[in-house]
DNA sequence: AACGAAATATGTTGTATAACATAAATTTTG
DNA sequence: CAAAATTTATGTTATACAACATATTTCGTT
């Protein structure tokens, strides 16, 4: 446990002695399996969750069941915590890419500790206002690039979120083609072809799930200009 | 001056008699005139702007200067915040659809508030929890729903916002058919046929700029089923 | 290891919507 | 009030993307 706590970064530094003792008390750690749900739409939420390890996608599901991906959850960060501050039942559902690690604190507790800490509360709005540009971004660049530029997007935004592997071009991260259209908002046919073609045009070389982005000033010229 | 504060609803509840005094000191009001800038995109966020009367519109121009509606706001609303929050220069726009009265109070001030006031703090997570939720929604339907249902949408979005004029049925607020279109992400001349439609369908009576929308469950089946 | 299920790949067709064009109506401005 | 500018309206064409179909490959399970 005592390891798991020190991974409970930018949170745990800001609580107060007594805090933290209750934190200790009330944290509990949970194991997720590949393409376990973590808490789906309509959920009431109970739970701030912090990504330990592992990989999260953050989606909903829109019109004829087509589920786009709001954003993607790294170690150490945390999710679940919206929609209680809103008064809101859960409007997206969250699940793991890969087996994760997720702590998990009462919402209530939490909450408590931020009526009586100045500090965490002005983490939340911090987290909170860093997430609305993003989101804000996100729609104009989903609903006005084109399809190449949605998808060289994507993939930057995954470089950004997951890294990439020690040759410095493999994305750390393996989606599926399905995934990879989620993120981009288009049909997953449409993300096989335009990956193949940026593969044809030598910008990434794909093998399997694994992609190497070859050319980076290529994929981010594609995506700025959409 | 005291007319002005008293609309300053919602946050200067949340002050304390100290604050309220350095926010009389602080707190300037402006006219702005029908579509004039009040902030611009890659502006320093300097000053937390509360909307006293008239109608405002935040928005961001995408790939090859398609404009993107992202939210509008409406008296007493706060706007102009999330970008200081977020140590990050303005990523949006905002202008006025109409003439309309703006307070401005320094955002230094108020981040030193929220620093010794627990209230204010939870004021601001929950407003931008709940701009979040919307955000997130809007990706959705912009990108999932057809243009009938996204033209739909903006409507029933123009009643909550605006509501509706004495006869119970016409919006509030009248807008260009680009300023529709740029709400709705679709081309001006998309807006102007989609409305053409819905008003040969009987579902809305348009009279120049004044939408009277005739048939409510109509026009909310458009929007759900996108 | 073998089987079934899922994911990937690619071609074809259909359709929604953008782009372009032009005219009429309305609003703004001098 | 008239001229100019903008907005509205509507038709035509072009195109990006979804939908569908069908192999082929890969993955997961017993």
């Amino acid at each position: 446990m005592s390891e798991t706590l020190a991974k409970i970064q930018g949170l745990a530094d800001l609580l107060t002695d007594k805090q933290m003792q209750e934190l200790k008390k009330h944290i509990t750690i949970h194991k997720y399996a590949k393409n376990e749900l973590i808490y789906n739409e309509g959920d009431v939420p109970v739970s701030l969750l912090c990504l330990i390890s592992g990989k999260v996608k953050v989606y909903k599901s829109g019109v004829g069941g087509r589920t786009q991906i709001i954003r993607v959850i790294k170690p150490v960060q945390y999710l679940g915590y919206r929609a209680y501050f809103a008064n809101q039942n859960y409007v997206t559902a969250a699940s793991a890419f890969e087996t994760s690690y997720i702590c998990k604190i009462p919402l209530d507790l939490v909450y408590r500790w931020m009526e009586e800490n100045i500090r965490l509360s002005l983490f939340f709005v911090r987290q909170l206002s860093l997430d609305l540009g993003v989101s804000d971004q996100r729609t104009v660049s989903l609903t006005q690039k084109h399809i190449r530029g949605r998808l060289a997007e994507a993939l930057l935004f995954l470089q950004e979120s997951y890294g990439l592997e020690e040759d410095g071009a493999t994305l750390s991260i393996y989606l599926t083609r399905e995934d990879l259209a989620n993120l981009s908002n288009m049909t997953t046919a449409n993300a096989i072809r335009t990956l193949s073609a940026f593969a044809a045009e030598k910008i990434v070389a794909i093998d399997g799930r694994k992609i190497k982005i070859i050319d980076f000033d290529a994929i981010k010229k594609i995506s700025k200009i959409g």
